[in-house]
DNA sequence: GGACTCTAGTTGTCTATACAAGTACAGTCA
DNA sequence: TGACTGTACTTGTATAGACAACTAGAGTCC
């Protein structure tokens, strides 16, 4: 998992270089720099998209582009029939990436390993049916995982699976794949809701992480839904001392 | 703070109740629905910006916007001269919004209250002037406030302010304003970066929280900059019964 | 075979224009 | 005064057309 900034921009925008630029990205810069430096303050009015067409000699349509961009972006407010608006800046927003821990461990060029501790076959208690809307006593599969990176445990994957939407989960070979990817290969994602929180790990949890007592941890629980049902539910156990979650916010 | 899904959608839009939609989001829900449903695969090359001109009856500049948006959005990657294509849907990306927790408060309806524990002039350590680019030694103001929601703690706030950028923070009453309101107010936010982690109290931090002995916390670690300047750095200890952060992800 | 050229197809950008929809405000009328 | 109307301005959407930039592949030449 990781985080990348919601705002990115081709480095000719940055710098006020204005050579080979697109137009509308002319405008998006001169908009951004004059918000970041305060020349319009939140809440403030900016220049109507008929004064810009006329400041930067393009026509409205590119203006629009730019003010449509910087409204997706967060950082303007816009009202038919008022005007546009620089939006209160109280929220720091950017794009929280959640990627697959095979992904995350490659794109640093380490070594991921992985472990299965746990594959089997259960009847779902309540809460179980209910992350996962099934009914009480139905089968689900239910694997525990640890991943390593470079040998260090850094992940421990506690993930439930509903046999309808992959019936074959039981017989893959999770130290090559990993859960995440073969799911995403079976079921096309369509919703994930996901909640992050520190916790201490349980018994379990510590043991197979190798865990100094008292440590805390990061803990993912994530559920995935395809087409409205939901497939798997997963919770993801990090030691503090070798994981955390990092990102940024730009203009 | 909260997080917020990164797709936000008008409610016509989503069932396909093709009644009085704007044209560029029939195409994108046409395209979305196709993805989420499985009817192109990640990697797979989606219909040109031809054939959905034809298909819908619409302009290419209509088509061309609601892939445009799609690609923004990270569902759709595009490739000049070669087409476009469903991205590999590994990564789950929501938009993590971190707002004043005087704002996240109020929007719950919730009572905030604010109490100052610590509010006085240091001399940087090697540490502090790191975080801040300053010089060792430089003053630096410094203020540790407990945040109540309908009178449970659930924030600690330690921060530390670069003098130049903001002369009066001392003066502030910082139980009627929060820190980060007024500095806002003070200096434009052009940058922040910051850190998620799980981590132990340390003693003060517990001390002021309530917290029972050995439960973790949920602790944020940001730095500001306003115009290249790094205003402000501050840790946000969160007790890990108390908060938790939460999103989705759609589409 | 290998290097080169040409071409069809694709996305990226930009323009000029048009109409719809909404707001703000001045003016008018009862 | 109060309600209504008209107008100017703003943003939202859509179109048809144009050219640029790039890719892949077929074809040609040596």
């Amino acid at each position: 998992m990781a985080t990348k900034s919601s705002s990115s921009l081709p480095a000719s925008a940055l710098s006020g270089a204005g050579g080979p630029a697109p137009q509308y990205l002319k405008v998006k810069t001169h908009l951004r720099e004059g918000i970041a430096g305060g020349r319009w303050r939140p809440g403030e009015r900016l220049p109507s998209e008929a004064d810009l067409t006329e400041t930067f000699g393009v026509s409205r349509m590119t203006v629009n582009r730019a003010l449509r961009e910087l409204h997706q972006e967060g950082l303007v407010e816009r009202v038919q029939g008022v005007g546009s608006f620089v939006a209160q800046l109280h929220r720091i927003a950017s794009t929280l990436t959640v990627r697959d821990v095979h992904e995350e461990i490659a794109a640093r060029n380490h070594r991921h390993e992985a472990s299965v501790h746990v594959l089997e076959t259960i009847k779902a208690n309540a809460e179980q049916a209910g992350l996962l809307g099934v009914r009480t006593g139905a089968t689900l599969f239910h694997s525990v995982i640890v991943h390593r990176e470079n040998g260090v445990a850094i992940q421990c994957e506690d993930r439930l699976v509903n046999p309808a939407c992959a019936p074959a989960y039981m017989d893959q070979d999770f130290t090559r794949v990993t859960p995440t990817h073969y799911l995403l290969e079976v079921a096309p994602l369509s919703e994930a809701r996901y909640t992050i929180e520190a916790a201490m790990p349980v018994a379990l949890e510590a043991r197979l992480l190798g865990m100094p007592r008292g440590e805390p941890c990061l803990v993912v629980k994530r559920v995935t839904s395809s087409q409205g049902r939901a497939v798997t539910a997963v919770r993801l156990v990090h030691p503090a001392s070798r994981y955390l979650l990092e990102g940024s916010f730009q203009a």
